[in-house]
DNA sequence: CGCTATTTGTTCAGCGATTGAATTATTTGC
DNA sequence: GCAAATAATTCAATCGCTGAACAAATAGCG
């Protein structure tokens, strides 16, 4: 699933048209202010006829609209800006996780067009009834997008577990779930999306992944090269090179939950020892800190947390900068053996972000080559607790900037 | 560095043809027997018209030739199997390390025209002098191609240690190199290649990462995504992913013998503690053995290593069952982390794999969740010694096949 | 030996997309 | 009110792919 546009086979006459119109609407995705068709030329390499060009098509398919004159300086003709419309298509996410429903809607500028968050403990649910709520919800969010002139053009769920490539959800081990054949499951229910060529209907992803991408797409732009990492009760990773994400060779990349910290250390449930995930995931944080796991529903757990340690508790504290170091000695690791610049600390681990920061940073510098003479950026995630849901989403309309060409065919 | 043709600005009239003629010779060198062009056409999808046009530029430009009649079945014309020219670009490999210069020319299909070793301590050395050795190897090895009908379009470097982006060799702490201007250095010499546009005259890499490329590229060919470990003093790897080499923010990616193996275990000279280095690296193998480092020179340690191991001493076996066992929580954390399904262990390693593999495996099966579904492949490199100078003669002969317009309208 | 079926490769008119120059449109500054 | 400047469009020319017809070369068969 990757988001790079490259041809992968035969170069036709039309492939042209196809890559200058996602070209063009490329950049005026990534432009600060609306360019004008001039502007595009010159950024591009293209002439000002085939700009033109490329542009009516883009307004005929009603993928961008022309924004108020911008203001400009100087004499000449005024511009017409250019930017991505607020009506059309549009990206549908999902999110199953251990303690809530989420859905959204983002249209092509990458805005949260609609958001709706179910809270419940979603472990005695069976898989069938969670997408069936999920559904539910989803066709509420279809309404509405609908209300404000867009167009559903595909889904994408996000799950805390491993997935298969056509989207079976073979382990999801905090959520009980195991070989759960989504499509299947989903396929059950009225469609919610209209079909558009070149964008998959429905993509099932690790809740990691797509929170990872969610990042990648968030205002303002980042770096196009970051690790971003999902501290729940298991500890994901999504790994982001050069804007696209790195999905592995089977898809289950990520599972810096179990690089090993302690090779000697505590047995794990996934039969190694050490592994990150016993030192630094929110049940050995919250066991560390002296708080019983029975007290405290899931989704709170870091909420108290941080509380604590705000107020000052020691043994918070100790707990926080115990997991710090952990955590440290893993993104160390990754950072020595991928090169990164930026690591972001995303779900549970954005609240807790002022603790473990400092020790992250710490560990990397001590323990990176390169980390003298260009710095490691560690933060906290910019997205709330539902990134993964609208990664998601964003991921769905961001296909349709890369590859606009499906779209246009559809709409005529 | 990417090895990838996507057309990363505009895509203009003429990009069209470039896009083709990659096509078409990508596919040329990768299939297994010379191919007609009716076989191209059906295998890319253009038609058989804009193959024979496509062909007839290549031939042009002595970038391919046609073979004799492929032995076929069936009756109609015969066809003409067409096979990467012979004569023609090639690119030239160069490598200094610790105690050796390399320098090789390898052709359009990949084959070692040329190779010559040098075998000497260069730690001694000024890099200035070092690179001038490997300048008069160079001229020779230039000659000789020339003598072949072979033309020198670029040159790789390979160098143990970190390399800037222009070239500046910041730190190769083995051979005690530290900012050394290799392209100014070499710029002294009378030029060895003939320019090519989009062939950059010089890269400096790191030898890891080549040795990696020169496994990607060998025959026959293996999967397109693995982990290449380079196990010498210092242990290096080379991240391939999707067919091409991931180099990281700044190009140091690869940083394996810096995983912390034991958090709080040996000072390393990296500032931390416990690298994997201290316990896999080449010193620390031969240590934990009893052997005296002063007794051998760097260049038979492994092959000793192994002597003793074959004979059955027992020092030597467990020194070679901890440093595979250390190496292999560090490989079991990358594929965790980056989900491959290779390991190839190069280098130093490959002579020391039989006893080393299995440890490594074993680490793996017992600490990655997903082994169980698809497992992992340990194995030897199939390259040589001199991994690392085949590997960066090839990334240039490669890039004339991924990117063949540049000497066509050179050649013209 | 001659005919047919079959496959390969080439030729050529047609067409889509980009190009570059000329043209039109619209504003600022004098 | 006019010249300069910038934006956008129009249009003939050109480049490269397409599809179909055609030429080339061989095996099989009677």
């Amino acid at each position: 699933m990757s988001l790079t546009h490259a041809p992968a086979g035969a170069v036709r006459q039309g492939s042209l048209r196809e890559l200058n119109l996602a070209l063009v609407l490329g950049r005026i995705a990534a432009a600060d202010r609306p360019p004008s068709r001039a502007d595009l030329a010159t950024a591009t390499g293209l002439t000002r006829a085939t700009v033109s060009a490329v542009v009516e098509d883009l307004l005929a398919g009603r993928l961008v609209s022309e924004s108020d004159p911008a203001p400009r300086s100087g004499a000449g003709r005024p511009a017409r800006g250019l930017v991505l419309a607020d009506q059309g298509p549009a990206g549908l996410g999902l999110e199953v996780n251990v303690d809530y429903l989420a859905v959204c809607v983002v249209d092509l500028a990458g805005q949260v067009r609609h958001r709706t968050v179910h809270r419940a403990d979603l472990r005695p649910v069976a898989p069938a009834d969670a997408l069936a709520r999920l559904v539910e919800m989803a066709g509420a969010a279809r309404d509405d997008a609908a209300r404000h002139g867009l167009t559903l053009v595909g889904a994408a769920l996000a799950v805390p577990g491993l997935v298969d490539d056509v989207g079976l959800v073979r382990l999801a081990p905090n959520l009980g779930w195991r070989d759960v054949p989504v499509p299947a499951l989903l396929a059950e229910h009225p469609p919610l999306i209209e079909q558009v060529p070149g964008v998959p209907a429905l993509v099932v992803d690790n809740e990691a992944n797509l929170a990872a991408l969610g990042e990648l797409h968030s205002q303002p732009p980042g770096p196009s090269s970051f690790l971003h990492i999902s501290g729940e009760v298991g500890i994901g990773a999504g790994i982001v090179l050069d804007g696209a994400l790195f999905r592995g060779v089977r898809g289950w990349s990520g599972e810096i939950g179990h690089l090993p910290v302690h090779p000697e250390g505590r047995p794990c449930r996934c039969g190694g020892q050490g592994c990150l995930e016993q030192y630094a995931g929110q049940e050995a944080i919250v066991a560390a800190a002296g708080l019983a796991r029975a007290e405290l529903p899931a989704d709170t757990a870091t909420a108290r947390l941080a509380e604590l340690a705000e107020a000052g508790d020691a043994d918070a504290l100790r707990a926080l900068h115990d997991a710090g170091t952990a955590l440290g000695v893993a993104v160390a690791g990754v950072v020595n053996l991928l090169d990164l610049d930026t690591v972001v600390l995303g779900g549970g681990y954005a609240a807790l972000a002022p603790w473990l920061c400092p020790r992250v940073l710490a560990e990397i510098d001590a323990r990176v080559l390169t980390a003298a003479w260009s710095p490691v950026t560690v933060r906290p995630s910019t997205l709330g607790a539902e990134a993964a849901a609208v990664g998601a989403a964003g991921s769905v309309a961001r296909r349709i900037v890369a590859q606009p060409a499906g779209w246009l065919a559809r709409s005529d």
